[in-house]
DNA sequence: CGTGGTTGGCGAAGCGTTTCGACGTTGGCA
DNA sequence: TGCCAACGTCGAAACGCTTCGCCAACCACG
């Protein structure tokens, strides 16, 4: 192993001047820094990762706390996991991963050893028993995914009520009038996922405003509950000409059901979805569909986090920040006017 | 933070004995061993992570290197980091996540930096710059994957081979002479991923004993790519009553497409998928799929780290071992007798 | 009763960094 | 010319843990 020490000597300086180049915390003359720079790079010398967070007390970790259950569509968490690691690479943080059955045990472990300098919280629910953990020690936070008491934390999440907000006008505007709401499974809502209440409650409020009526059903997202909510919708409400559809699992099941029912996508019936647009884009036909990007979720994730770091650092008290990322509807082929009525 | 000499201090023994009541390495007493647990207790004791690297010379984390590309099916990826994260934890290791654009160079600042103890890279290219890096510092590591040349390596993958051969074998068995095998988008073969030619290959050589006819064809994964890859087929084939695909992103369009063209699955075509089973659920009908398990894939390369791991603390050689694990039919509605011809 | 081997515990020397205070050297300014 | 402030560098003291060697106390044995 190659040390600061290797290196100094290979530059002819003493190591605490090595260390300083590195750090850039004190001035160094432009022919020294040259030189250990040259020392370092001929040595293929890497700082000791664990000399590091022993002398610096932090660590360059962050860890990213990531749910093992999947009823959330888990191509998203693989893209936040994604967003988190290259974003906090490029602050010079590496990502540890720890699993949500660790629970608040895993986040006192964690911040008690030092292996992180802070934590990134996935799967939030409202009231979670990480965060007075995470109080009690001032661990440095952010949630992604809202909770009810977020004082000393930092929080990022898509506007769920404005994505509801977003599909109600949508399909107000083509002249809908009755709509058939496709949530998640009633054990999402019973867990306070918050996630599905809000698109919910948002979609609710603007259907109000515009004069839409509408059913709300939950879907465990098999073929066979898609089967069997939309039977229901149909029996319930024939008038129906508008699907919003929120779990990824029952859109190919109910574009399946719709078309054996015979009925058509879109000119006898819209359906649009919440979900990622990629996989809105494999079906057939493409799928109108409001989308928050997962990427940016990691991304002011991490942000927001190393601002708070930076603060501690300076002494100061960190800011609690709380991003609310605006949904993005994009119209494909699957929603179009209601059709007119023939009574 | 709370420290090992407060822990002594307040057990009244020394630093060192706590030390050895905490990692067993040398007879304590029962009662000092008893005095010591209470005091790591209820001072809430967590030794601190980078002082136990530096003095120890290991950090007790592994490194997951995961493709940041997501060709590959995303809900697979993230199976098998939760797999690794959760195994490793049970071996008292943590999980760094790096991805792969770091490439050759996030090996070496991993391994250099003493961040990880050893390795575990995914998405393996057959010819992977990554590898020698491993070797040049005698880094452990397990691949999952397959790659040339893996002296001083383990590895594990699952046996695609075996599944293309299983896939040949249930088709022949119902009768069914023409088939085609819908593969990836010719970009994978180009990168010579390894799996999707060693399927190929598998499926070529049992379907060559079968006496089954067959094209290949390969498929972007999209709604657009699907038609033409089917419209193809359809007309240099019209004998073709099977369909094995291994792109995920095909199924749905495949599906849809047999069904507008009015082929009734699997009266008029079988259609097998190479797949996970929860997605294969998903489709109507159910699909007949031939799956390896993510879950035990990470599970497995954990292992084989662990042991390597011991076997050099032990100051032996590691064991290079080398894993392919047995992938598994399941029947479901998608397949059936070939149709009776009626020429 | 001396001898030799065990057992249980202690003290201290690292492990590789960072960082603080100190110490020449310069250069500018009175 | 003398003084004071940078400036650039160094030495040494942590940081919290593991581990090696040592030693006392104890036991069994001849």
């Amino acid at each position: 192993m190659v040390t600061i020490a290797d290196v100094a000597r290979h530059a002819g300086v003493s190591s605490s001047t090595v260390s300083y180049v590195l750090s850039g915390k004190r001035a160094i003359s432009e022919e020294t820094r040259r030189r250990v720079q040259t020392s370092v790079r001929e040595l293929g010398y890497h700082p000791h990762a664990g000399a590091r967070s022993l002398a610096a007390r932090r660590s360059h970790v962050i860890a990213l706390m990531v749910p093992l259950r999947s009823d959330v569509y888990v191509p998203v968490m693989m893209e936040i996991a994604i967003a988190v690691t290259t974003t906090a690479r490029r602050h010079g943080y590496d990502v540890l991963l720890i699993t949500n059955d660790e629970g608040a045990d895993g986040v006192r472990r964690i911040a008690a050893s030092g292996l992180a300098d802070g934590l990134l919280l996935m799967d939030v629910e409202l009231d979670d028993a990480r965060i007075p953990v995470l109080r009690e020690r001032d661990t440095q936070a952010s949630l992604i995914g809202l909770a009810d008491d977020v004082r000393g934390l930092s929080c990022v999440d898509h506007d769920f009520a404005a994505a509801g907000a977003l599909c109600a006008d949508h399909l107000a505007d083509l002249g809908h009038r009755e709509v058939a709401f496709v949530g998640y499974g009633s054990g999402v809502y019973h867990r306070h996922a918050g996630y599905a209440e809000r698109t919910l409650a948002g979609f609710r409020d603007r259907a109000a405003g515009r004069g839409l009526r509408f059913v709300h059903r939950t879907c465990e997202g098999t073929y066979e509950s898609t089967a069997g909510t939309l039977a229901r919708v149909l029996a319930d409400r024939p008038g129906t000409t508008a699907f919003v559809v929120q779990n990824e699992g029952a859109i190919g099941p109910l574009l399946s059901l719709l078309r054996t029912s015979g009925r058509t996508v879109p000119e006898d019936v819209s359906v649009l979805a919440l979900c990622q647009d990629q996989l809105a884009e494999q079906f057939a036909p493409r799928l109108t569909a409001v989308t928050g990007s997962a990427h940016e979720l990691g991304r002011v994730a991490v942000e927001q986090l190393m601002s708070r770091l930076a603060a501690v650092r300076d002494g100061g008290r960190p800011a609690d920040d709380r991003v609310l990322l605006t949904p993005v509807l994009t119209v494909r082929e699957s929603t179009g006017p209601a059709p007119v009525r023939t009574p």
